[in-house]
DNA sequence: AAGTTTTTTAATCATTTGATTAAAAAACTT
DNA sequence: AAGTTTTTTAATCAAATGATTAAAAAACTT
């Protein structure tokens, strides 16, 4: 191997597929993507894709694991720190999320419309219930129901709030931009507003 | 013809077709739906769907045009009251969003997916800017920023932020009831809480 | 350098799928 | 009832598409 394994990673024929792929499935879905697609975005020989990942369904798998399991995982991360209040988790996660979004914007619908398509096989793959659950997160939302901080005992009313505010911006962008004319800069400056003010929202929503 | 006009419009060839293609596309999309599914659905034969409709792009294009119309529709309606106010057009949005898509669960994703397949063309077929910008809600919403009573100038980050709350919660609906072992029954009285609940949340973001 | 393994390519296959056609059936008109 | 138009059906077509194959090229080993 003449390669670094850095230079492997980043350029081997695999990972070019990879990309791509993440490129096309993002954009398109699994079920309107051609893998002829996927080919001539990585500019690589159609039966590489077969040679490497068996079949399409199989690639998709692949990305789509790797997908959530980096939207997820960072989630997790963030609910289950013991050091930080509630307050600076909503500052964190409304932070993070809208940064990362807006690096790939296509990943709320891809992830939506994989929920449609397989809400079962979702939820076996993905440990929700435990996420939630078990984090350091309910803990702090219950005692501060307790303590009379928060007035909303439910935490899902709390989280869809929270990611609903963070998210579906993103996915209604075209709409957003049309319905004002908004350039795509514009577009990012309001999110980026949207990071200081979900937090306070949030807080006026939910604080007593 | 031996059919009265009602029952003519409700059982014909041509409206079992468009419901099963309601049906079909708005479960899994255009791209994946084939339009043998379609007729299988309707309980009719294959070819009838070009006899009617031409081609499987046309008869997307009639359902879409529908859906949206009846979407953007009854929003445009609400906004535009003369005789509502501001906190009473957040309470009509919520109640009747809330109950509109309780009924029909598909259409978010269906209308979201079609936002990133086609924003374009739905730009196109939609006046966004023209209802939004010449609403008597938008009229309403600065002369309340005028007098003070609301704090945030920006009217996107309101509808955003209200529809958010209303729509996001079935788009991840599937999450939702996983992460905590909800029933059908269990999700719908979450969102009926919401109804009352939004507009409050609503109040507490928005009002000085 | 010769031999071996891995990777890549062009060509091809088999199936799926949107659409068409020609004939049959049903509905309608006179 | 006979003739005409509309609707429905089964069969078929042509293109698209996921996958495979066998040979060529490249990389690696000795």
């Amino acid at each position: 191997m003449s390669t670094s394994a850095s230079e492997k990673k980043d350029s081997s024929t695999e990972e070019k597929i990879k990309t791509a792929a993440k490129t096309v499935f993002y954009k398109k879905g699994f079920a309107a993507t051609r893998t002829r697609d996927i080919a001539e975005e990585a500019g690589l020989n159609l039966a590489l894709l077969n040679y490497y990942f068996r079949s399409k369904a199989k690639l998709f798998e692949i990305i789509m694991a790797e997908t959530f399991a980096g939207f997820i995982g960072s989630m997790k991360v963030i609910l289950d720190d013991e050091k930080t209040s509630l307050e600076q988790k909503v500052i964190t996660i409304a932070e993070r999320y809208i940064d990362f979004i807006s690096v790939e914007p296509e990943i709320p619908t891809f992830i939506l419309t994989e929920i449609r398509n397989n809400p079962e096989e979702l939820l076996k793959r993905l440990p929700i219930k435990e996420i939630v659950n078990d984090s350091v997160f309910i803990k702090q939302f219950q005692e501060a129901v307790q303590n009379k901080e928060i007035t909303e005992p439910n935490p899902l009313h709390f989280l869809m709030n929270l990611l609903g505010l963070v998210v579906f911006p993103f996915i209604v962008k075209p709409i957003i931009m049309g319905s004002r004319n908004l350039e795509t800069e514009q577009f990012h400056a309001l999110m980026q507003e949207r990071k200081k003010k979900i937090p306070i929202w949030i807080n006026m929503m939910f604080k007593a």
